[in-house]
RNA sequence: GGGCGAAUAGCUCAGCUGGUUCAGAGCGCCUGCCUUACACGCAGGAUGUCGGGGGUUCGAAUCCCUCUUCGCCCACCA
């Protein structure tokens, strides 16, 4: 830790070795059987299990960021902190993923045989299982990777069959013959929320149905006419007196020549299309309900892949569903039964993995009853109990949860669990069992029995993580300390997957939310606001961005481009842009801290506490206080703005103070001091590395790495020290001084007022010129003074009456005059121009506020304190007017 | 069809409870500087009808209405 710092911070040098010297050190892995002096319970977080085949995408950068920031916070006030990662089998994508590898070897799953699959399954995912933790490592997430699951692991496992078997026995998971979402591609069933519904642009075909008795027809629209193939009836409403006396009476099916009734019922619209619906039940969920109420057949017309079935007539049986589309709309015309066809735009379900058109299609299902889950999720919003961040996402929470429909879990894939339940073969017995444990033989009669084929939707492991992770059904201490948890940190697409489901399972198995904060952030975008996605091809690889900035940059950039519930928009053509200011203030951090350490010699004079060599208040400097006073606020707004979430405004206030206040002007004023030439030098260090490390604190949830790397080179530091575990900053009542903020705040501006008139004269930055400022000035400008000299570049500062006239005049705001003599170099018009427009500028303001100051209507219904603030803007304004219209007038100026 | 959000400098965005950051930050741009922490830097500078229109108010970027343009979520009118 003694060789010397490089000029240029280079994260790669040191991210890796921290990393894991934290790992090692476990300073991530809390231990659940260590008293716990605090009262308030351990703060826990549970990561978004991560699809055991997925790579890091920006996505995830985003995401770990946010829960990183809040678990290091979280972390170094003191509390029991845990962070808990895992992986999920994520059943449809992982399947896919072999899938297609299988394709490019000219196999099918089938070829292989499930047994065979599963393993291959297993194979493939014991390599890249544990990828994305390692990535998420390089991004310094500090989670605790010794209880990292997997959503398949043995302890999961038998988690998701104890809530099953608990879900039958409550009567809470029924076995149905519905209408669900199928994917033809994956061959599964699929929950509503997996059906993302798309607005396309279709068609709606009307279409004339023949009376059986002759002598006329019905007119049905459709945007799917090939589902005709298999209607069982027409429908029209009950109170339509166009189709009163058709009901009862039936219509000849073109196509397939079937006669089918017509129908009255409730649900039909006789306002929409003809007020005529053909009704397919096997094709269509509000078909499938008419046909319950009026005993309707349902004829299957497709196949898993969606083909047309054996159902219907030979000429369309094989014949893929949009080939059977066209087919039928071609007979139909041919007959002159095709009345018309208008554009018609309208939501189509989509498969959220391979985004392939659903069909609604009749098959037999497990699924869990949602309402009575429903209720107390909902309660616990309507009470306050769940704090949504942004608070809007939980109107959409509470109206999906008012809306709930029952959960459609299980998959007629081959990787996931498998649903634990056993059909016995004896036909006379026939008995189904739901079993914790595996069963071979029949219990009731002892016959052969048989495991249901599917799986379960990937997300019935997810929902019970909270709990499932922490050993549930058992009860472990890791699961009374641990749960429940406090925040849960994800996106908004994810609220109903996920967010909803696991506050319902833990209010159902365990009584009690498994967190109360729900933090949703937004979408990675690029410039154009599209999403990021690999098919797009306008993603940025975030180990891509570690490499060439460091973590502390991406990390940086993502928390300060990104407001409560905002887009972050990225642009992958230039990520410099993108990374740069990150990079630049680690590096600024680097290089301020490499100053302030080198300047440092012997042991550091604490600012507080009992000591005997404690700085006293009469040693500090103006400055010293001033930049105590902004290390105060700035960990009053930092600490604040953590609490409520805003996490972009804690990086930029502390931006602020550590590039602004403590690099820009507390350290090149410390620096005679420092180097010998002015008294205090203990003091200005003292106070230098004290705020400092308290910037690097206040920092350090958001850039872990560089703040950890200079913090462990504070002297006296102990060798196994953490900022990690370093205490928070607190804000101190003695340490706020608006007198050093309003003092010091005129000795900067008394010397951006020189370095103004500098630059318009275009002074050598070599040179110094002298300055003249007005005897009454501000005392602080008088002790100031060698700052003063040395920050604008002046080689006296003089009180009282200038003697010259000629040179760059300004006023503080205080009204204090200031002079930089020029001699003859100086070009009088230019100066009587800068002076005109000033005072035109401060005309303007006095003019409107004396019109402000003047209404009665201000004066008596503002508040007192704004109004005499209004009078106070008003005088300092005249002020410095009258101040430089006096110069102009010296001047000679017109 | 219902609900929600956004529009502020060339770009990406802050601006919370109307008046103490009130018109801001970063990037980019212009000028001058390799000043012994940092050129990934320092100093100085230019750039805005706060999307349009109405209203409430002593006072509006901020609250209300409306229009325009984008975006998101939900939805069994076939």
């Amino acid at each position: 830790m003694t060789e010397p710092l490089a000029p240029q911070y280079n994260p790669s040098a040191i991210e890796s070795a921290l990393y894991a010297w934290w790992e090692e050190r476990g300073l991530f892995s809390p231990d659940a059987s260590a008293p716990s002096a605090e009262a308030r319970r351990p703060y826990v977080i549970m990561m978004p299990p991560p699809n055991v085949t997925a790579a890091l995408h920006m996505g995830h950068g985003l995401n770990n960021t946010v829960q990183d920031v809040l678990i290091r916070f979280e972390r170094m006030r003191g509390r029991q902190a845990l962070w808990l990662p895992g992986t999920d089998h994520a059943g449809i994508a992982t399947q896919n993923v072999v899938e297609r590898l299988l394709a490019t070897e000219g196999q099918t799953r089938f070829d292989l045989g499930r047994e065979a699959f599963v393993a291959r399954v297993w194979a493939h995912v014991r390599e890249t299982g544990t990828a994305i933790l390692s990535q998420l490592r390089a991004l310094g997430c500090s989670a605790d990777w010794s209880r990292a699951y997997f959503t398949l692991d043995e302890g999961l496992s038998h988690a998701v069959r104890e809530a099953f078997v608990q879900l039958h026995d409550q009567g809470l998971v029924y076995r149905g013959h519905y209408i669900i979402n199928w994917c033809p591609r994956c061959l599964t069933a699929l929950s509503n929320e997996e059906a993302e519904k798309e607005e396309v642009d279709g068609h709606l075909w009307h279409l004339r149905y023949p009376l059986a008795r002759g002598g006329g027809h019905v007119v049905v629209a459709t945007t799917r006419p090939e589902t005709m193939l298999g209607d069982t009836a027409v429908a029209v409403h009950p109170e339509d007196e166009r189709y009163r006396s058709m009901v009862g009476t039936e219509l000849r099916l073109p196509v397939v020549d079937r006669l089918i009734p017509v129908v009255a019922d409730d649900a039909v619209d006789p306002a929409f299309g003809s007020g005529a619906v053909k009704v397919t039940p096997a094709h269509d969920p509000a078909d499938f309900e008419i046909g319950r109420r009026h005993n309707l057949a349902s004829i299957d017309i497709m196949t898993p892949d969606a083909r047309i079935s054996l159902a219907a007539p030979e000429r369309f049986q094989g014949l893929d569903r949009y080939e059977a589309r066209r087919a039928v709309v071609a007979e139909f015309e041919a007959a002159g039964l095709l009345e018309k066809v208008e554009p018609h735009q309208h939501a189509v379900g989509h498969c959220y993995r391979c985004h392939t058109v659903v069909e609604p299609r009749l098959s037999d299902q497990w699924f869990v009853r949602m309402a009575p889950l429903a209720r107390p999720a909902l309660d616990a919003y309507r009470n306050g109990t769940l704090q949504f961040i942004p608070e809007r996402r939980g109107d959409d929470y509470a109206a999906w949860l008012e809306g709930i429909r029952d959960w459609c879990i299980s998959r007629q894939l081959w990787w996931g669990h498998r649903i634990p339940v056993w059909y016995c073969q004896v036909k006379e017995c026939s008995l189904t069992t739901v079993s914790r444990d595996d069963l071979a033989v029949c219990p009731a009669c002892g016959g052969e029995v048989h495991q249901d084929e599917d799986v379960l939707d990937t997300w019935f492991s997810s929902w019970l993580v909270p709990f499932s992770s922490l050993s549930w059904p058992d009860h472990t201490e890791d699961l009374t300390r641990f749960y429940p948890g406090h925040t849960i940190v994800s996106a908004p697409e994810i609220i109903f997957f996920w967010v909803s489901r696991m506050i319902m399972a833990g209010f159902h198995f365990m009584n009690e939310a498994p967190f109360t904060s729900i933090y949703l952030h937004g979408t990675v975008r690029d410039t154009q606001h599209r999403k990021m996605s690999k098919s797009l091809g306008n993603g940025i690889d975030p180990l891509e961005v570690v490499d060439r900035y460091g973590a502390d940059a991406l990390r940086y950039s993502l928390v300060a481009g990104m407001a409560v519930g905002t887009d972050v928009i990225l642009d992958p053509g230039d990520l410099e842009a993108s990374f740069a200011p990150g990079r630049n203030f680690a590096n600024k951090l680097w290089n301020a801290g490499r100053f302030i350490l080198s300047n440092l010699d012997g042991p550091v004079r604490p600012l507080a506490g009992k000591h005997r060599n404690v700085v006293r208040r009469d040693e500090l400097s103006l400055a010293d206080r001033w930049i105590i006073a902004r290390c105060d606020a700035t960990v009053r707004e930092a600490t604040e703005a953590y609490e409520r979430f805003r996490l972009n405004e804690a990086a930029a206030a502390v931006y602020r103070f550590v590039w602004s206040d403590l690099a820009d002007w507390y350290i090149e004023q410390i620096k005679p001091r420092l180097y010998g030439d002015q008294p205090g030098g203990d003091v200005a260090r003292a106070v230098a590395i004290q705020t400092f490390d308290v910037g690097l604190r206040l920092l350090h949830p958001v850039m872990p790495f560089v703040t950890e790397a200079l913090w462990r080179r504070v002297p006296g530091r102990p060798e196994d020290a953490s900022i990690s575990v370093a205490p928070w900053p607190t804000a101190d009542e003695r340490a706020a001084d608006p007198d050093a903020l309003r003092d010091f705040g005129l000795v900067q501006e008394l010397i951006g007022a020189i370095r103004g008139i500098r630059a318009e004269y275009a002074i050598q930055p070599g040179n110094s010129v002298r300055a003249v400022v007005g005897a009454g000035a501000n005392t602080a400008i008088r002790d100031e003074q060698p700052t003063v000299l040395r920050l604008a570049k002046v080689s006296t500062l003089t009180f009282g009456e200038p003697a010259e006239r000629v040179g760059g005049h300004a006023v503080l705001s205080d009204g204090t005059p200031v002079f930089v003599p020029l001699g003859d170099t100086i070009d009088l018009g230019r100066e009587c121009a800068r002076l005109g427009a000033e005072v035109d500028r401060l005309d303007r303001l006095v003019d409107s506020q004396e019109r402000k100051l003047g209404n009665q209507q201000f004066v008596s219904r503002a508040p007192a304190e704004v109004v005499e603030r209004e009078r106070d803007k008003l005088m300092s304004w005249r002020d410095q007017r009258g101040v430089l219209a006096r110069k102009r007038e010296m001047l000679g100026c017109h």
